[in-house]
DNA sequence: AAATCGAATGTAAGCGCTTACATTTTGATG
DNA sequence: CATCAAAATGTAAGCGCTTACATTCGATTT
């Protein structure tokens, strides 16, 4: 009852008087074992508490069915609801799913490359393809497949994501197409993070076809939270001739702009418009509801699971994966103010 | 440069020309090998793209470095919160933390302790304490100890939490002293939760001593989503005469109240007043802010980590730290009504 | 009843690593 | 320079498990 230590497959075996090799067909392929036998060995399984070992059991079959995930943080809805997704997809293969996160640090990533490697991921999920060659050569050598999510990459690499860049200028295109002339941006931070560049980029294409000059367009850079939006919102709204739309690289600064805007007695969007990225839940809740573009995580993560299954299985697959985004009009964005449209 | 399979400890070690303890010794105390040696090993180490097997390491060494928490769900930022910090106070100490989500279901949750088992987890972090005897005694059994966190459990076991009732009931007395006698509560659902049914028994209690009825008190368990707690809303503004307060088991299920009581055109607080739980980023930011209680989830983590360390290392512990709550004045809890109050 | 064969079970060799113990090397000392 | 303890390194025995191969056992066929 309160032996000190685990049992393990010996004890098992001895318990139930059969060999150990018995036991673990009984575990792992129990039809190879007659009835009676297996009942005695389940019996003894059940009364010694019995479960097996992960390592042992690693490294005699030398399969894990583990895959691993490095997202930037787990603070992040987004990637929260994609990866939850992503798990339920891999364990209908009987995959276990191993989460790490890396902080939006490449040095962190690479580091949890490791750790993931040297617990036997078959295969692992990353975040956009932001990130020094070594680390993916060291997972190549490896041998460990793996799959960028959230955009689509470059060159090489397997994909499933969205086109940010072409994403965020289709809202921009609306923005401008709503009479405005006077832009600003609140990205994210754009280091070591192509989603957020490209967003930016994508507005910034969009403004530049529009022959909306750079000085029309201020960006600032923000981490994702809500203060960091509200304090890059003080700083835009400063700034005279005041834009009059303010796109930010995602939903939580686009709602820390919001607040920052209400503080300052601005009406969204009498007095300026606010636009989003993501559409988190969050996106439906704020007073006015934003507009923003949705990415459907599920459908994504999903899609990711199955990618990379199949990299695992060495099946054909096809290099990328784009997922549609759709932009989801709601009520923050609003024509610019009559006496700011004419002073444009 | 491409094996295709990865390199074990017998590559590194004929690759630097020394025995396999050597390199053993380099990678866990380096200090026991002389520096050119070292050097040498590193370089091979480098060279080969070489990661630890963790499988084969626990084995050898009967160690892991590991600890595992189980949490109900993901999708709560404030469970994400807690683990942050948790995660944080764990690797301070050189443990990786592996995180299971139990889907709020006993059984599953069941599962996970074996998986994380099975994993070599040192110790576990659970949420709550409402679970079947039979996993608890999994977990004796096998000598893995483990804390509760969230609330302060029963008679034994180990817990860092607070206590979910007395901060309801605290919350409700104020309600009450605003002058409000016909409130309603938004419950989670209470089933093997013991935050969500302590902070409806708190309500309850609270309404009790200050002479409001049952049915006074009309309580509708929903799951943790806005749109739960929307349509709890919808189903509470319906009953003649209308509570002038709703109660809410998290700030989840506020903010979609307030969704709710914005679509009815309700005013907040004026025609009816809404209150939280837990303080999430959420709460200061809808439109008023969300009167709520401050549940400190980051210094819980941490709390929860050292106690957790401390078990691991039998060094002795108390059997619970209770981490104060405070409640937060808002905007939306104001008095009832002119013409609820005196038709109470 | 002997021969045959497939099903059930057992035997034992590792999987990649750590570590107690044995051996060699080093450098200080007489 | 021989001696010897301490430091550095090597040897090899497992850790708990899977699995190829060997063995045993019954049932079926002749």
């Amino acid at each position: 009852m309160t032996d000190n230590s685990k049992p393990t497959l010996d004890d098992v075996a001895r318990a139930a008087g059969v060999s150990t090799a018995t036991v673990s067909r009984c575990l792992n392929s129990p039809d190879q074992v007659i009835a009676p036998t297996r009942i005695r060995v389940m019996q003894a399984v059940e009364a010694l508490g019995y479960t097996p070992d992960f390592g042992g059991r690693a490294l005699a079959s030398r399969r894990t069915n583990t895959v691993g995930a490095i997202i930037p943080t787990m603070d992040n809805a987004i990637f929260a609801r994609g990866l939850q997704s992503f798990q339920e997809a891999l364990s209908r293969f009987g995959k276990t799913l191993l989460v790490a996160s890396s902080n939006y640090d490449p040095a962190r990533e690479r580091e949890q490359m490791e750790v993931l490697a040297g617990r036997g991921a078959d295969g692992l999920l990353l975040i956009g393809s932001a990130r020094p060659e070594s680390s993916t050569e060291y997972l190549r050598r490896r041998g460990i497949p793996f799959v960028g999510a959230w955009n689509l990459g470059g060159e090489d690499g397997y994909f499933v994501g969205f086109d940010n860049r072409a994403a965020a200028a289709q809202l921009a295109d609306m923005v401008i197409a709503r009479g405005h002339r006077r832009l600003a941006m609140i990205a994210g931070i754009s280091f070591m993070n192509d989603r957020a560049a490209d967003r930016t980029e994508g507005v910034r294409s969009a403004a530049e076809a529009a022959g909306i000059g750079r000085a029309d367009l201020p960006v600032i850079e923000a981490a994702y939270t809500f203060e960091d939006g509200a304090r890059a919102m003080g700083e835009l709204m400063a700034i005279r001739p005041r834009p009059t739309v303010v796109m930010c690289g995602n939903d939580v600064l686009a709602v820390g702009a919001m607040q920052k805007a209400r503080e300052l007695g601005l009406k969204v969007p009498g007095d300026v418009s606010i636009t989003g990225f993501d559409d988190i839940d969050l996106a439906g809740v704020v007073d006015p509801m934003l507009t923003t573009v949705r990415v459907p995580h599920r459908r994504m993560g999903q899609a990711a699971a199955d990618m990379l299954i199949k990299l695992i299985k060495k099946e054909p697959v096809e290099r990328r994966i784009e997922i549609p985004t759709s932009i989801i009009e709601r009520g923050t964005l609003g024509p610019p103010r009559a006496d700011d449209e004419h002073s444009a």
